[in-house]
RNA sequence: GGGUGAUUAGCUCAGCUGGUUCAGAGCACUUGGUUUACACCCAAGGGGUCAUAGGUUCGAAUCCUAUAUCGCCCA
């Protein structure tokens, strides 16, 4: 049995995923075993795979698997969300270049659209996921616009309604003037960005005096219907109570005082704009103000302006400043940096403006969210998002749930003809009984209804999701919800603790009464290596197909993990990808090695037996740590812990040691513990690299047809000699002496050299004597109590030891050299014994610590007196 | 402005309950290397007043207080 020198990574992977498809193994059903899901977070169905998801769902695949390789029923539900905004702007962008407005077509034939491209581009996303290796039960695929799911969210939003949790309501909310659609306050994003500060005079009305008020947006002037000024600013107190004529429009309206209005900030003076600024909504209400809405649904002025109708905010606010000069109004006009709004969706700011919208109430629903992450019934890795998650429970705000959109859940509310009433029902037959009822109106027909236009908010059915996937809000008490929820871990990014996790948690109490999964690992934002984030603006993202294409799944997925602290950001370089591949390679190699082995009935060396050993209390050990950095989502060091474990001590080291000289072959223990270890090491590797893994697996025994390392036990860490590896490191230190010395004496690895060694106390340990003989390729190892003329020497432990160089030798560099040692020895027992003589801390410190001390004493002193004789003795 | 987190090697980060796993890891770097598994490699090596200033303590990267700088969230 040998193995090709290189592998195409391509090939593998393709041969191995079908291979596991085929055989259904990431197929799951309820059954008698311990269930361990996780609930995929649904990218845009629209969406392609970009770096985040590679990251975000390589860890939830290395979860599943080593899941499912512990002998649990593990369940990874994929799926995609509807995506509202994005994909409707999409729809809106494609049918717009054939000159098709969605108003002119209707809802109806928009949905037909909409659909058209949800298919056509659809689940591109998942396809791509398969390349990166991802585990998912494919056949429980889930859609948020799948009937069930449908059902679930109008199910839910009715039973809120009835509950009293939902209302309608007026309110300041954030337009995206682009989408031409309401976007909750999480989907806002602040930015500093220069504008102008505009100072403009307001006449009164009673003389030729005025004031002048600053503004950032004179547009939103021809809205405005007072003056509010701080009643203690006494530059003003001569105006309370009289009123100003509002340029261009000429309105007369009032001065009116309010503590808000921060006396320092500006000319003191504040226009308020109750239709267009949230605090000016504020004050609005306060003061009983009209409030005048300006702005179309499309950014521009409408007939309420009076000017500039039709003309947009950018537009108008250039003519207005124009006539406001003209007219002789205009103070200055500042530079300024603001911070603006823009849509996290279409990036354009968003305009505060007076809408009616439905809301969630959130007081209540938030109560058993908060408590139960705070008592670590949830636990957040890492935890420090605790914190963020309190403050914003503790602050929450309603949940605007409705959008101005078509595509996606629509609101299950009814309007009653000539009247300002509605009923909320799942269809309009049940609809109009409800009416009927209300109204006492039985002459009502469909006919006089008219069901909302509006959609709802797209997490409002991402919340229900770890429920809905499992059809557990239709039918509560099904097979599947029962056994599967709650789920195990959810991991997602931290910038979306609000919108999903939160809310995820609220709906998982409300409809479940149970946490909707017991932990939640969020992960960091995928940047480039100067810490901006990928963006196709700046093309600064690669193609993970093509880094999958060039590195390998398996490498791309090491590459990530390996610079992935939970919560942290991951600056991504191609050196990262590159490391992976290099791993692959290193185990791809390791298993070369092992497979071509001659294998016959020969002794087996003493030095394969120690090496054995030593290897599998370290392989335990590694297990043990690595048991230890899954249960608390440090991934990135388990992955670590496992590259050390197979680079440096099995590849290096034991490898190296078991290795029989060329030509010669290999006894047949060794080579079954080898393959042994091996086997453990792959299945340790798999849920991180599985393709070489399987590959590898597959060759490295004799397998059965379905056999696969998806399914093969997960080693567990059995007691091992802790002593044997504290010892082994001395073996190493020994054995990188040596090489140090042949590389500065220039000594080849071929030419046998001798090794003598001298105790400086205690006694020799020469259990590992064939190990060093055969790593240094030495001719002897032995004792010598005589002075050697023209060695050179090392201290390990409480060993010296000499290589005899006769003529090889530089006597001054030697000397040198120890006398460098010597030096640091010294002071480093000053050090101890400052500490030791130091009365406080010998009294004070755990005598364990004392003892430490003493015994760096002694050894040190040792040390010394051993460097002392050897440059007494080369002085000779 | 409010909250919150950070500052440790050139870079990215560990360092959990103060003391032998306390100054670490990976990558990068330097030097040497055709040892037939691997140059996607092997061997050896250099590199940090743990942001600054105080304090607590026998003892501080670790606890406390200020300061500086940066980040994130919210307004």
């Amino acid at each position: 049995m040998s193995l090709p020198k290189n592998f195409n990574t391509a090939e593998i992977e393709q041969k191995w995923y079908n291979f596991w498809i085929e055989n259904k193994f990431f197929h799951s059903e309820p059954n008698e075993k311990e269930p361990y899901t996780i609930v995929i977070p649904p990218p845009n169905v629209t969406g392609v795979l970009h770096m985040g998801h590679i990251l975000n769902n390589t860890i939830q695949d290395v979860l599943i698997r080593r899941a499912r390789m512990q002998g649990k029923n593990a369940c990874w539900i994929p799926g995609t969300d509807h995506a509202s905004i994005a994909t409707e702007a999409k729809v809106v962008n494609k049918l717009k270049q054939q000159g098709i407005s969605k108003f002119d077509i209707g809802r109806e034939e928009f949905m037909k659209h909409a659909w058209e491209w949800t298919h056509e581009h659809g689940g591109i996303i998942l396809k791509q996921l398969r390349t990166l290796g991802a585990s998912c039960d494919w056949d429980r695929t889930k859609f948020t616009l799948d009937d069930d799911l449908y059902q679930s969210v109008i199910k839910v939003f009715i039973d809120l309604y009835n509950k009293g949790l939902i209302y309608r309501g007026i309110r300041m909310i954030n337009w995206d003037s682009e989408a031409k659609t309401a976007v909750s306050d999480e989907e806002v994003e602040y930015k500093e960005t220069p504008g102008h500060l505009y100072h403009v005079r307001y006449k009164l009305t009673d003389s030729d005096d005025f004031v002048v008020i600053a503004t950032t947006r004179p547009e939103t002037i021809l809205a405005d219907t007072a003056i509010c000024v701080n009643p203690n600013d006494e530059r003003f107190k001569h105006l309370h109570g009289k009123k100003v004529i509002v340029p261009i429009i000429n309105r007369k309206v009032p001065i009116i005082t309010d503590e808000y209005v921060d006396m320092e900030f500006g000319t003191g003076c504040l226009k308020i704009t109750p239709a267009h600024d949230p605090n000016d909504y504020e004050i609005g209400i306060k003061h009983n103000l009209e409030v005048i809405d300006i702005f179309n649904n499309d950014g521009t002025l409408n007939e309420k302006a009076e000017f500039y109708i039709g003309k947009t905010l950018v537009e108008a606010r250039k003519l207005i400043m124009k006539d406001i000069i003209a007219a002789g109004l205009h103070e200055k006009t500042e530079d300024y940096m603001h911070k603006v709004g823009y849509s996290q969706r279409t990036n354009v700011p968003v305009e505060p403006k007076i809408s009616m919208q439905w809301f969630l109430k959130m007081e209540e629903l938030a109560k058993p969210a908060l408590e139960n992450v705070i008592n670590d019934n949830i636990r957040f890795f890492p935890e420090m998002f605790k914190n963020t998650y309190k403050h914003w429970m503790e602050n929450v705000r309603d949940w605007n749930i409705s959008r101005q959109l078509w595509w996606g859940h629509q609101i299950p509310a009814y309007y009653i003809k000539d009247s300002n009433d509605f009923v909320v029902a799942a269809n309009t037959q049940e609809a109009l009984e409800l009416a009927i009822q209300k109204t006492k109106n039985n002459s009502l027909t469909i006919n006089d209804l008219k069901q909302e236009e509006d959609v709802l908010d797209t997490w409002f059915s991402s919340w229900l999701w770890p429920i809905s996937v499992f059809n557990g809000i239709n039918e509560p008490d099904n097979a599947d919800i029962n056994y599967y929820y709650p789920t195990n871990v959810l991991a997602t990014g931290h910038d979306i603790i609000f919108f999903w996790v939160a809310r995820m948690v609220m709906s998982g109490y409300e409809y479940k009464n149970q946490f909707p999964f017991k932990d939640v690992y969020f992960t960091g934002m995928v940047r480039d290596d100067q810490r901006r984030k990928m963006s196709k603006q700046l093309g600064n993202s690669p193609d993970p197909l093509d880094l999958i294409a060039k590195y390998g799944a398996d490498g791309v997925r090491v590459g990530m993990l390996l610079c992935s602290p939970a919560g942290g950001d991951l600056l991504y370089k191609d050196e990262l990808p590159e490391q992976g591949r290099n791993f692959a390679n290193k185990v791809w190699n390791a298993a070369r090695l092992v497979t071509s082995w001659n294998v016959e009935n020969v002794e087996q060396p003493a030095s394969s037996k120690v090496a054995i050993d030593w290897f599998n209390a370290k392989l335990n050990k590694a297990i043990e740590e690595i048991e230890q950095q899954y249960q608390t989502y440090r991934l990135s060091e388990a992955l670590m812990t496992i590259y050390k474990l197979f680079w440096d001590d099995f590849a290096s080291w034991y490898l190296e040691t078991v290795k029989p000289a060329y030509g010669k072959p290999m006894d047949t223990k060794t080579f079954e513990d080898t393959k042994t270890i091996f086997d453990s090491l792959l299945r340790i590797l798999h849920p991180f690299m599985p393709f070489v893994t399987e590959e590898i697996w597959q060759n490295l025994y004799v397998r059965k047809n379905s056999e696969t390392i998806v399914f093969a036990e997960m080693p567990k860490a059995k007691k091992y000699n802790d002593e044997l590896i504290y010892k082994f490191e001395n073996v190493k230190s020994i054995i990188s002496n040596v090489r140090k010395i042949r590389l500065e004496k220039q000594i080849k690895f071929s030419e046998a050299i001798k090794l003598s060694f001298n105790l400086i106390e205690g006694d020799y340990d020469n259990y590992f004597d064939e190990i060093i003989i055969k790593n240094c390729n030495l001719e002897t190892i032995e004792y010598t109590d005589e002075k050697i003329q023209g060695a050179v020497s090392f201290i390990v432990k409480n060993v010296e030891y000499y290589i005899p160089l006769a003529d090889n030798i530089n006597i001054e560099e030697e000397i040198e050299k120890l006398q460098k040692e010597l030096e640091y020895n010294r002071g480093f027992l000053t050090g101890v014994m400052k500490k030791l003589s130091n009365e406080r801390f010998v009294n004070n410190a755990p005598p364990k610590v004392v003892e430490i001390e003493k015994q760096k004493q002694t050894d040190a002193e040792n040390k010394i007196k051993a460097l002392e004789e050897q440059i007494a003795n080369l002085k000779g």
